[in-house]
RNA sequence: GGAUGCGUGCCCGAGUGGUUAAAGGGGACGGGCUGUAAACCCGUUGACGUUGGUCUACGUUGGUUCGAAUCCAACCGCAUCCA
């Protein structure tokens, strides 16, 4: 630790949204550095999808900057919290889920995470361990600490009860169940998003009332989804999530990570440079003082060589460029699926592509062909058209579906 | 426990006995224009069938009727007020 609490703190609070409360946090660095002891830094992630996403790297590359600080960083896996469903932005309750599902997706969680965090310097937690032996009792004298005007002048349910939608029990022992983590970590820090505040606030009363020094806590920004639009100025958009489909995921292949960084909208363009591009200032600047499409290609190339590396990226601007460059009639990536079907299957052609996988239901099909949306190999189908004579086929429908077609003999 | 209101397609939301696979909007998908951007224009948006058409769908289950998303009953869910 060669820095001091001044130089931690400017690095420390960087991008984020708000501090609570700064000087108990420089209070807490200066301590940490007299004695030589690092602070905990709590972040918890609540396995409800088995993916992560661009999104949660933000927090990920602040708990990074605390390792390389040399602080105490501990990754907290909520499986228990999971099971009850963060209640945070949602207008409606979530369904429990169960374990097994909890388990698969906490370790491909841990695994994902370590793309960017060191995973010596991480400390691995889950908050099964405590919860799971936590009495009935034990839960009353803890929700017993919590006043419930407290938690119902929160933004979240106050909007739900006044749409008149319901809220159950069991969430709004959601924000009790991460500040008990917290008391139990005796943590010094913790991170989490904006939309997470009134859970962190949470964590301070309740260590309090636990006769804890409460965390420090630092928001950081909500990253929006690939499809957030520019409007009035301002970046308008869901947050970036699997379950809306506009993410794009640490472990998704270069050419999907480069496909999804360049379709997104170039009002889009200087709020994820600023959140997720690691380059000096000056240079996101000149950047993004030119050429739209060069800033979002440099960004596209940026991401795509931290979650896989330098040569995936060219290759990826360069497949891109064949795919989409010039003219339209492009050429099949190399990673297009291959299938291998019988005769028959193959004449039938709305089957076959729902066998493909380009469409849901041959009806669907029907409809895309019609809406001449099919091009096999190079040549768009017409209705009625005459039926494919060739072995080998090329298909492809729309700007992201393609597939080569082998008939059997 | 009592009273009242609500429950429509991916979402919002019209529809209150027949021409309703269900207006309108959003989203999504496809086409055009492009930079897999935005904006704009056009088309599609339950399934199966080459067409005629058939089946499934308006919380669930039954009923009334020649005919129901629409009327009735019970049930389920949500909300509001009362206790």
């Amino acid at each position: 630790m060669t820095k001091n609490a001044e130089e931690q703190l400017d690095l420390i609070t960087e991008g984020c949204v708000d501090v609570h409360v700064r000087g108990e946090l420089k209070a807490k660095l200066e301590k940490s550095i007299k004695s030589g002891t690092p602070l905990k830094v709590k972040a918890g992630f609540d396995p409800t999808a088995p993916d992560l996403h661009l999104g949660h790297t933000l927090l990920l590359s602040k708990l990074k900057t605390f390792q390389a600080l040399g602080h105490e960083v501990i990754f907290l896996v909520g499986d228990f919290t999971a099971s009850i469903g963060d209640p945070t932005g949602k207008n409606k309750a979530r369904p429990p889920l169960d374990r097994e599902t909890i388990d698969a997706n906490a370790e491909t969680y841990q695994d994902q995470a370590f793309t960017v965090l060191d995973r010596s310097k991480t400390i691995l937690r889950r908050n099964r361990e405590w919860f799971d032996a936590m009495s009935a009792t034990q839960l009353i004298h803890l929700c017993a600490k919590v006043p419930l005007a407290r938690m119902i002048e929160r933004d979240d349910f106050e909007k739900r009860i006044q749409a008149q939608e319901s809220i159950s029990l069991h969430e709004l022992l959601y924000p009790i169940a991460q500040a008990y983590d917290s008391v139990m970590l005796n943590a010094d820090i913790e991170l989490g998003g904006t939309d997470q505040l009134f859970n962190l606030l949470m964590g301070r009363h309740l260590m309090k009332a636990h006769q804890q020094e409460p965390q420090c806590i630092l928001t950081l920004p909500i990253l929006e989804g690939t499809d957030a639009k520019l409007a009035g100025g301002k970046v308008q958009g869901a947050k970036m999530s699997k379950s809306l489909n506009n993410y794009v995921g640490v472990k998704e292949s270069p050419r999907e990570q480069f496909g999804k960084m360049m379709s997104i909208g170039d009002g889009l363009m200087s709020r994820y440079f600023e959140l997720l591009s690691w380059k000096p200032k000056d240079e996101i600047q000149a950047l993004l003082a030119g050429h739209p499409k060069h800033a979002k290609v440099a960004l596209a190339k940026e991401i795509v060589a931290r979650f896989h590396n330098r040569e995936a990226a060219n290759a990826a601007e360069a497949e891109f460029n064949t795919l989409f460059g010039a003219k339209k009639e492009a050429q099949i990536p190399d990673d297009a699926p291959t299938f291998v079907v019988a005769t028959d299957l193959f004449d039938d052609l709305p089957a076959l592509l729902v066998h493909i996988g380009f469409v849901k239901s041959k009806s669907e099909a029907r409809r895309q062909i019609k809406g001449r949306a099919l091009v096999v190999n190079g040549v768009r189908l017409e209705e009625g058209c005459a039926p494919i004579d060739a072995k080998d086929s090329e298909f492809r429908m729309g700007k992201k579906r393609w597939a080569r077609v082998h008939v059997a003999d």
